[in-house]
DNA sequence: TTAAGAATTTAGGAATGCCTAAATCTAACT
DNA sequence: AGTTAGATTTAGGCATTCCTAAATTCTTAA
């Protein structure tokens, strides 16, 4: 039996899984904020169900069994972030919590009466992609605000959403998917970026930026 | 810290009390399908909290804090049958088996939306009242369709809505919350009833008329 | 009134999922 | 190669929630 736990796990490591195809203990329970003997117990038992393959001190990969649930799961959290904002009128900051305990907890038909609600999208209110019902997700890996030269412009495409207040300081600034940003300067060393976003400038620390994912702008 | 079972106790001591003011160890293990030990455990643990008295062999009452916890959980329920039927399109029979996983997951916040984007209901699709935000749930001690004498009719105020067959088979018979039934005869014995509902005449098990609540119809 | 029989509680145990502390392994630097 | 810092695993524990089996208490009917 898979239980909300260990769906949890694979979805974390799904995510941490784009780019590199290992994955080791200690990320795991750095994103989980778990211990990393947990972490090591859990891996154990989805190995012997054949959910990941992991070898002692090697790091973790998904099998495609693993990779499905994972990818379920993930559908499951994005079609509620998007169902949250758009038909119930949730605010941006709120909907990764509430998604986060509901995707374990829906239907199949819950699933699919959202999706078509909301006339079956592609990408979450971050600007995340929703994996297709049993496809795969093709998430294009975006540069950072950090890594824009300064001068450059670039298309914010989604924001990381782990943490409400973060994504408050977003929706102030006005860093949504689809907003334009010039980079008006970036201050040497560690100091803050300033930006132009929709006519206004602002500061904004490293660490933020870094959580602010673009393309260049294609005009 | 209280978790999703002893919300589902405290619901279910909820229902049972209605009428009596002690509802006994059995009573609970069987509506829950729990062995009778398990009980005994978990309401000590929840009268440790305060949410139930209780003294052994005497059975469980909840203290006015449970009943908050009670009816708040169904108030959830409630009002996720009702969204998931009016707003997501879900069928009459597979609403209750959902609500009753979402019940202990959703928000105050989603709570709040369902109730807006439903106008406030105080009736769910099974005719179960919904208790208000704080208040609490008045729901009246409805006669069972066995009760009702041959040569009578009533009005289907709520059906029991624990088992989907049953409910799909109260569909196919039309026996839905404000349908009108005319008991045609009451066979002798433990035998069928025979009614009419919307012209059409049925024939139906004791036990199946037993879940029927109703009240005596008003010209 | 007492002895079934029913209801309830206690005792002991299993699975899950987390923890801390201690042991072990890897990798990197001298 | 040897040491050491960091990552990982093992060991031992705790809380939750369920179970079965055995003991206890209550009820009722002969």
């Amino acid at each position: 039996m898979i239980t909300h736990a260990m769906e949890d796990y694979l979805k974390t490591v799904y995510l941490l899984q784009e780019g590199q195809e290992k994955v080791s203990t200690s990320a795991i329970a750095q994103q989980m904020e778990v211990s990393a003997a947990s972490v090591t117990g859990m891996i154990r038992k989805l190995a012997a169900m054949g959910l990941l393959n992991y070898a002692s001190y090697q790091g973790v990969e998904l099998t495609e069994g693993g990779k499905k649930i994972a990818q379920e799961i993930i559908r499951h959290h994005r079609l509620l972030e998007l169902y949250l904002v758009e038909i119930m009128g949730f605010s941006w900051d709120k909907v990764h919590d509430e998604a986060d305990k509901l995707e374990h907890v829906i239907s199949e038909e819950f699933e699919e009466r959202m999706s078509e609600a909301l006339g079956h999208p592609t990408t979450d209110p971050h600007g995340h992609a929703i994996p297709a019902k049993d496809g795969a997700l093709q998430e294009v890996a975006y540069a950072t605000l950090t890594e824009v030269d300064a001068g450059s412009s670039a298309t914010v495409q989604h924001v990381s959403d782990n943490d409400p207040e973060m994504l408050r300081y977003f929706d102030q600034l006005g860093l949504l998917p689809g907003a334009v940003v010039h980079v008006v300067a970036k201050e040497p060393f560690n100091g803050p970026l300033r930006l132009k976003v929709d006519q206004t400038e602002h500061f904004v620390g490293r660490e933020v930026a870094g959580n602010v994912f673009v393309s260049p702008q294609i005009t």
